[in-house]
DNA sequence: AGTGTGACTTGGG
DNA sequence: ACCCAAGCCACAC
C-alpha cells in the first residue's frame, strides 16, 4: 500500500465525530497538496474495509454533492446526527467545523 | 499509449 | 454569490 493512501486513512480515521474535513485538506496533511482527487478514489474504495468516517469529509464549499442521491442524504443524515448544523443552502460552516489535525502525524 | 472520468480546488469574471 | 476554465492525479477502457 501506498504511503500516501495509509496517511489518509489515519487521516480520516482520527476525525472527532462532530467535526469535518475538507478532500483537499486531508490530501495536504497526507503530503500532496494537490491530491483531493486520490483522497476521494482512495475513501471511495477503502471506506468499507478499513471502517472509515468518510462522512466527515465534505468539499470545500462546505457543501455535500455526490452522484448518488441517497448516500448524500445518508451523509447529511449522520451529520446532522452528529450535531452538524447545515444552513439554508445546505451547507456546512467550516469556520466552525472545520477539523484541524496535528501537524505531525 | 491515448483518452475519459471523478464524492476536488482555485482563481477570475 | 454564481458560473466557468484550468489544473490536478490515479485508474478504467
Amino acid at each position: 500500500m501506498q504511503p500516501f493512501t495509509e496517511r489518509v486513512i489515519n487521516i480520516v480515521k482520527d476525525i472527532p465525530e462532530g467535526y469535518v474535513m475538507t478532500y483537499g485538506q486531508v490530501a495536504e496533511v497526507a503530503g500532496s497538496k494537490r491530491g483531493a482527487r486520490q483522497v476521494v478514489r482512495i475513501l471511495h474504495t477503502m471506506s468499507d474495509k478499513y471502517k472509515l468516517p468518510w462522512h466527515r469529509v465534505i468539499n470545500a464549499q462546505g457543501e455535500i454533492v455526490m452522484k448518488n442521491e441517497e448516500a448524500n442524504f445518508i451523509q447529511k443524515h449522520n451529520l446532522q446526527q452528529e450535531g452538524i448544523d447545515f444552513d439554508v443552502h445546505g451547507r456546512i460552516d467550516l469556520k466552525k467545523y472545520r477539523f484541524q489535525p496535528k501537524i505531525n502525524q
